[in-house]
DNA sequence: CTCCGTGCAAATACTTTGCAAAGCG
DNA sequence: CGCTTTGCAAAGTATTTGCACGGAG
């Protein structure tokens, strides 16, 4: 039983904020970057939409990094890259999981897949330049 | 510049309280396991120590997993699967990620590759047994 | 005696929620 | 009009922190 849904100018503004970037938002950062074009935008709304919209599939979440939860537009399967110095969080190409092995693994075990994830963690570009001391 | 670190009994009792269970706990899961044999321990100590630990090394954090941090005793590199519907954390035998790979990544992309963990979403057999409606 | 570790409670930080008002169809 | 979306502020939840006291060395 799906609830209908109406348009939505501020929905689809905080959709296309998150889609327009790689920068894995959180809600702050969403809010942040709408204010300007829509003075009344409340925080709250831009939570409410943004675990919405991660329910229904159409954008995913990076996880809680730094005690914020981050999200991102690009649900095509990629790998996460997150710096343990500035908190960044970053899209590697690639993907580093073996499908056949994680659906051999699933079958195995008795539970479903659906989805897997490769996150790695260390020290960005940018990070290490500035650690030269 | 380290600082000293006395003896601790219930520091003591806390890392294996993480590191005697496959569980994944949270803070709050220490806290309500030892608070039978240690009347007076406080939640807030169970936090300071989980973190120092996590600091340390000495145990891994799993992420975030229902807005609570969940700890991992094992530290040797696992995969972990959590399961949607009731949240555990399980883990899961086998390394799926191609460690070559990923270094060839790191130097291509100029960062430096600490730690990889692949997570692995789905639902779990318990889960999937009761689902059958 | 001098620090370290802890209990306790207050303080944070992010996120969720209740409700009345405004908007879409 | 009926139902959805929002603003606002209050409530929630997990985690952190300040401080005085008990404990280890």
């Amino acid at each position: 039983m799906e609830k209908k849904q109406n348009y939505s100018k501020k929905r689809e503004a905080i959709l296309e904020a998150v889609r327009s970037t790689d920068t894995h938002p959180t809600a702050e950062w969403v809010y942040q970057k709408l204010k300007a074009g829509y003075p009344d935008l409340s925080l709250g709304t831009v939570y409410r939409n943004l675990s919405a919209f991660k329910e229904q599939g159409v954008i995913m979440s990076v996880g809680v990094v730094g005690g914020r939860e981050h999200y991102d537009g690009n649900t095509s399967p990629h790998t996460h890259f997150i710096c343990s110095r500035c908190g960044a969080v970053l899209d590697v190409p690639g993907n580093f999981v073996s499908k056949t092995q994680v659906e051999k693994t699933a079958s195995d075990c008795g539970f479903k897949v659906t989805s897997s994830e490769v996150m790695l963690r260390g020290i960005c570009a940018e990070c290490l330049k500035k650690e030269k001391y």
